[in-house]
DNA sequence: TTGCTTACTTACTACTAAGTAAGTATCTTT
DNA sequence: AAAGATACTTACTTAGTAGTAAGTAAGCAA
């Protein structure tokens, strides 16, 4: 029951991940919605609006899954966060993330900002994580807690690109032997 | 003295890791050469011809510098391989598998295959250098050489996209940690 | 000097992209 | 019932895109 404004997010979101932002056109979002060219523009003017609104949205999905997780030890909640990875994985998506820092020199300047801004939001919760987990003897690992997000953070985004490349088993091994450092003393 | 056909590679090569494969055009290429929209095409056919050549001319590059090194200690080499990406990073350019790696899904599978082939050559490499490097205590990290050498890989390329969004310190954080935790013991 | 090749240019085709203006059917509010 | 808002469609423009066909100038080869 979901209205065409969601189903064109929800397809453009999935359009990102596969093909990437400059790479797909209205015509893949209208034509498999069985609605016009036209339609999307009256939901999103400019490409940049629908943009915009996909990352958004995937802050609104991050927000809410950490939140339901707070509860959890941090070595649980890290699980969670590789938990999705894994599943984009299994679905050929690559991130979000990931897939706009490629075209993020084409990106108008208002949606450069709103991926920063997702960076950002990611970055601070994974950093907190880890910090938090460290003091909880839950997780271990050596140097700041803001490079090795920055580390995590980057495999996850690149085990995805690169499990297209050269198949699907390369996340997995990439995962696996991640956190293995970081639970294991 | 360089000849047009090397110069369309170089300056499409540069397009590639700026803007990514499918968002710039011939005239990109054409325009700042000073030559025509056709020019292009009369050395490039069609534009996958040029892509694969960008690919070619990085493995040859990949293999002449990491032959070039083979004389010297693992964490040399692998010191040296960083440094490559260390210069991409100043240059504000990210590494082509990353970039092609994104639009994957939209390349000609000839295209494909060729990238395939530079993701292989590279991982085969690392894997070696790891390996080699563990053997020489040189080097020290848990786990399979493969595993580990895709985990390097996909930092590096991963913190050239990262470095694009929240500032160019991301890479050298990456790295620096990356390059301690792999050589100090 | 004739003919062939290389490296282009000129001038185009066919197509696709984002975006828009104006019209229409269907609800909702007054 | 009338007026407006919502959610579109129809039909279009403008501005690109990759790619091509045909021509040309310069160099080399017999």
């Amino acid at each position: 029951m979901a209205g065409t404004k969601d189903k064109i997010v929800s397809m453009a979101d999935r359009l990102v991940r596969t093909k990437g932002f400059n790479a797909f056109s209205y015509k893949d979002i209208s034509a498999p919605l069985d609605i016009k060219n036209a339609a999307v523009h009256y939901h999103f003017p400019a490409k940049a609006d629908l943009g915009i609104e996909i990352v958004a949205h995937e802050i609104a999905l991050f927000t809410g899954n950490t939140g339901k997780w707070a509860h959890l030890p941090e070595d649980e909640q890290l699980s969670r966060l590789f938990d999705i990875f894994r599943r984009y994985n299994s679905e050929g998506n690559i991130c979000l993330m990931g897939s706009l820092a490629t075209d993020f020199e084409t990106l108008s300047p208002d949606m450069q900002a709103k991926v920063q801004e997702m960076g950002s939001i990611i970055l601070q919760w994974l950093t907190n994580c880890l910090e938090q987990g460290r003091k909880n003897k839950r997780l271990h690992f050596k140097g700041a807690a803001d490079a090795r997000a920055l580390i995590i953070i980057s495999n996850l985004q690149s085990s995805l690109l690169l499990s297209r490349v050269m198949g699907p088993s390369a996340f997995h091994r990439i995962a696996d032997q991640l956190l293995e450092d970081l639970c294991q003393k």
